[in-house]
DNA sequence: TTTTCATATCGTGACATCGCGATATGACAA
DNA sequence: TTGTCATATCGCGATGTCACGATATGAAAA
């Protein structure tokens, strides 16, 4: 049973802080264009040797920095950020840790953005 | 033809910075919460006498500052940041200056995060 | 063990956002 | 014109993000 007093019981109603911190993980242009990126991280990242299956474990750090151009350790952050956001999974092969997308997450955030009628 | 020498001049690949504008504007707690009260204006703003229609002009600023409890400077320049990041538009009624969601534009922004296959 | 190499974390100055009170603007009323 | 009221803009200290170089971690190679 419910508990009776309980303040705003509507369900779904409240703006989630779980988007919100979703949101702005993804509102950045470097991190938003990695997650482009490894929508097709086998087109994408063609140029170089992929060390696994990238459309199973995704890409690793190495390539998304000289894709980018930017700091090692700023890619890491970001895909620490990414992560930490619940947009990414993480899977380490080897000495390379590799990303890719979390479509289910993907998906539910656009839904909280707009819900299709 | 196509310059020869230029840089990524892939068209449509690299992430629109419009987006990125968008997303930083939904990035907070009390800009998204606000989001979400304007997909049912006539429903979220019940206890509040209605200056016009609410599902055609949205809601004026003095009855998202009842609502969220927030200063109206706050508020006020809120609704700016979301206008200027094109996820609303606003009317003015007398004095009443009114916010509605722009469908379309939170629409296309969920098809940045996923498009449905 | 020691070395190598991929990745993570730390520390930093520059810059942006946060939310506010004070104040300006500008439409309407008197 | 003057006053009133809804909204916008300004200025602020506090806090957060940015992207980096330096350094730590930790797995695998030598």
């Amino acid at each position: 049973m419910m508990p009776e007093n309980s303040p705003r019981s509507e369900a779904g109603q409240h703006a989630p802080l779980e988007a919100v911190e979703a949101l702005k993980a993804l509102a950045n242009p470097a991190r938003l264009q990695i997650m482009e990126w490894l929508r097709d991280p086998h087109t994408e990242f063609a140029e170089w040797e992929p060390i696994a299956d990238r459309d199973e474990v995704g890409v690793c750090v190495s390539h998304l920095q000289a894709k980018s151009g930017l700091a090692q350790s700023t890619v890491s952050s970001y895909m620490t950020t990414l992560e930490r956001a619940g947009l990414v999974r993480s899977t380490r092969i080897g000495k390379w840790i590799h990303y890719r997308r979390d479509e289910h997450a993907m998906s539910r955030l656009a839904g909280v953005l707009h819900t299709p009628s």
